[in-house]
DNA sequence: TACCAAATGTGACTAATGTCACCAACATGC
DNA sequence: GCATGTTGGTGACATTAGTCACATTTGGTA
């Protein structure tokens, strides 16, 4: 892959969007080119942090495995995210992995080349600090989700947080087994089960294949904001 | 209270520990000095959020009402913290409260100065670059902590977070009343006070005239570790 | 196609924790 | 010093969701 594909990448995606040439080629050059399969590794929970990714394409699932063994999923990111940034920035541990659940493409982007970059162009700080800003948003509101709603609402905002901006067709843009949406939206998997066949007698949405998809996306709106 | 004054307050807490003294300068110079009491509120969940506060002293929570009015307590803020700082980068709502829970002050900053402040001194991006970085390592820990362990290790989390850290005589940096223990650690009072009193007879903690005080600070945290 | 592993569906039971309904203790202000 | 509001203590009970134990289906692949 050459540099200007990279960029072109790049420049489709929202942080990236609106960065000078100057910056999307500092980052190419700085950067190296990684390529992962499905169910590899890009980020290990535990390890030192010392560089940074910016996922070029394909899916990846952002997971910590609590003390007590049970995995949380706190995000699934897609291309145009960056990666990893946290350990990096406060020199930790890596508090969560980062697997690929497709084949998958990142830019992998070491501490000195971030500070050089960083210092470089400023406004990359401030887009930084803008992701960090909705990333902490996102975490407010999973803690208010865990904390205020009962499984069935909670079920309910993820299967909206995954389902495509474009509705196009209220398809979810990730085909998450029931174990899986059980780990994202913290509960058992049985108990994904059973709602998800509740809501399918109730025509809100179809369970088809394995594959969910959102028939009635008011309807699941207004559950998601239910007072129990 | 003059510039002298406030720059020792500032430059004795964590973020402007290491701050050259241009920079504490212009966040005097461009800041406005803003006065508390307790119950005030520094921070209002829902407003435009167009400004960032710098504790300068006193004590104050942050908090969120959730659609379905449960107050959920996010963190407790000391002097030292910026707080506001999220509204303020990615220019949406706030999404939590701010309230003094004793006599507070703290220096109020606007978007523009604050712009201006951090193009000119590049190491203050830097800096809260690492601020983000640790409220979201605490943001996810929380999640952890709501999603994988029942309410005793839990609440002993909480416990431990509020416990000074030189430890003196394990008592709290706070004196919560117990509902506000439990929206603190997301459990209701009944079984916040349940809770402390088993931990009472087991000689954990010790309560006296609604204090808690930790008393066996290995014991706790070998709770808050714990599988179930 | 036949097999195996993984994913799904479902009933019965259990554990954890919230809710409700009190009463007691304490502090505060008049 | 009394009235009143807030906080703390505790029992009984209801509810939610997890766990266990299977049967069933699906999908991939040898």
């Amino acid at each position: 892959m050459n540099a200007e594909e990279l960029a072109n990448i790049l420049a489709e995606h929202s942080l990236f969007a609106n960065c000078g040439e100057a910056e999307l080629a500092d980052l190419i050059l700085r950067g190296h080119f990684m390529q992962y399969k499905k169910g590899d590794e890009l980020i290990m929970q535990g390890d030192p942090g010392n560089s940074l990714l910016i996922l070029l394409s394909g899916y990846a699932r952002t997971s910590m495995i609590a003390s007590n063994g049970h995995e949380i999923v706190l995000d699934y990111a897609e291309a145009g995210q960056v990666l990893g940034e946290i350990a990096l920035l406060d020199g930790g541990e890596r508090t969560a992995s980062v697997t690929a659940i497709e084949p998958t493409s990142a830019l992998s982007i070491t501490r000195e080349a971030f500070e050089e970059i960083l210092a470089k162009h400023k406004n990359m700080a401030l887009r930084l600090l803008q992701v960090m800003a909705s990333r902490i948003r996102m975490a407010n509101s999973m803690i208010e989700g865990d904390r205020a709603y009962t499984s069935g609402p909670r079920l309910a905002r993820y299967l909206l947080r995954l389902s495509v901006v474009g509705a196009e067709e209220g398809r979810l843009k990730l085909n998450l087994s029931q174990s899986e949406l059980g780990n994202f939206a913290g509960m058992s998997r049985e108990h994904i089960n059973r709602q998800l066949s509740t809501w399918s007698e109730d025509q809100i949405v179809a369970v088809e294949n394995g594959k969910v998809r959102i028939l009635d996306h008011a309807m699941l709106s207004h559950i998601a904001e239910a007072d129990s």
